[in-house]
RNA sequence: GGUACCAUAGCUCAGUAGGUAGAGCAACGGACUGAAAAUCCGUGUGUCCUUGGUUCGAUCCCGAGUGGUACCA
């Protein structure tokens, strides 16, 4: 089990917004350091998925072996629990290879669950997800809130009771387990066997906003579109629930033309870097640099 | 060169019978415990082109200037 392993061991996490320019610093990084690169991205374990996430480049996957990357099929259930501990349980056969190992993604929910650990709750069947789906779909939301009252007044008082998501989830636990979904809540911080340094990557918002724009162009000339419309059958599928495909699928559909799904897909994906930003910006653990410092970054992993 | 019209938020525009202004989009800020590139919440950010005048008070009325658009030369 990885708590048998040396301290010495660290994980060198590698994150900032959407189109920073994460991959290639952590490609730089993990060649300097000889070791290997876990990802952290919640789309890019899609193998369906690949121009729209924008997947590290043939000579860089090649260069660096990944983790976490096309090993997952658009219609395979996934979630950051399972992330967890399929992390933790590479990193125990890593470690044994590697002192250091690089892991890089923008997926801040599960950087956290690696990092601190997340509670530990049984799986939702299926059946119950569904009913609980059909109340939202049927009932609304109000309806969904009169159920959480019942089933979990405390958490009922600490939830956001107009994000019907939050809402499901919780009763979806309360219906599984027959216990208040509050009573699996620890925010307990999990001890890890080895030591985390975060790098958190950022530039001048203009900056961003102008790579943003010109990855989604770049993309457009990869064949977006093409991608997007052979995957246009499993549209519904929450993986494909991402920026780049669900504007191309409204262009589809006939809802706007390809111009604006194009304009769409910048402003969204804009807007998913802000939210990264902001979730980002309250870990105290994070030291903040400019890709460009390539040099300082190199340090801050060799410490 | 002449005539007409226009100049208000980042953009497109509305408006104030004279009491320092508001829509859409964009933008900005925040939350986050198994669907997280998801989901949810909050916020007008302004020399009302410049400058004289009338007025208790001008973004609004009058004059001049500057810039733009259209038409006529």
């Amino acid at each position: 089990m990885h708590t048998d392993l040396p301290v010495h061991n660290k994980l060198v996490v590698i994150t900032g917004p959407t189109a920073v320019g994460k991959t290639s610093v952590a490609v730089e990084v993990a060649k300097a350091l000889r070791t290997e690169i876990i990802s952290c991205d919640s789309r890019q374990m899609y193998r369906e998925m690949r121009i729209g996430t924008a997947v590290p480049g043939a000579e860089e996957l090649s260069a660096v072996p990944h983790h976490f990357i096309g090993n997952l099929s658009i219609h395979d259930y996934y979630n950051v629990s399972m992330f967890e501990q399929e992390c933790l349980q590479l990193l125990d056969r890593l470690f044994q290879k590697y002192q250091t190992v690089v892991m890089t993604g923008g997926s801040g929910l599960y950087i956290d669950a690696l990092c601190k650990g997340i509670d530990d709750f049984p799986t939702v069947d299926l059946e119950i997800r569904r009913t609980v789906t059909g109340w939202f779909e049927n009932e609304g939301v109000e309806y969904l809130r009169r159920q959480l009252k019942m089933l979990d007044p405390e958490h009922y008082t600490k939830v956001d009771l107009r994000n019907h998501k939050r809402i499901m989830k919780a009763i979806e636990v309360c219906l599984q387990t027959g216990k208040p979904y509050s009573s699996f809540l620890t925010a307990q911080t999990r001890k890890r066997s080895f030591r985390i340094v975060k790098l958190g990557l950022n530039r001048p918002r203009e900056e961003l906003f102008e790579r943003i724009n010109q990855r989604t162009g770049l993309m457009m000339e990869e064949g977006l579109l093409e991608e997007a419309q052979a995957l246009y059958p499993h549209r519904h599928l929450n993986a494909l629930n991402t920026v780049g495909y669900k504007e191309l699928f409204a262009y589809m559909d006939g809802v706007h033309d390809l111009d604006t799904a194009i304009e769409l897909i910048r402003r969204n994906t804009r807007r998913y870097a802000k939210r990264q930003l902001t979730w980002f910006a309250r870990d105290p653990d994070m030291q903040w640099l400019h890709p460009g410092q390539l040099d300082e970054i190199k340090a801050k992993c060799g410490e």
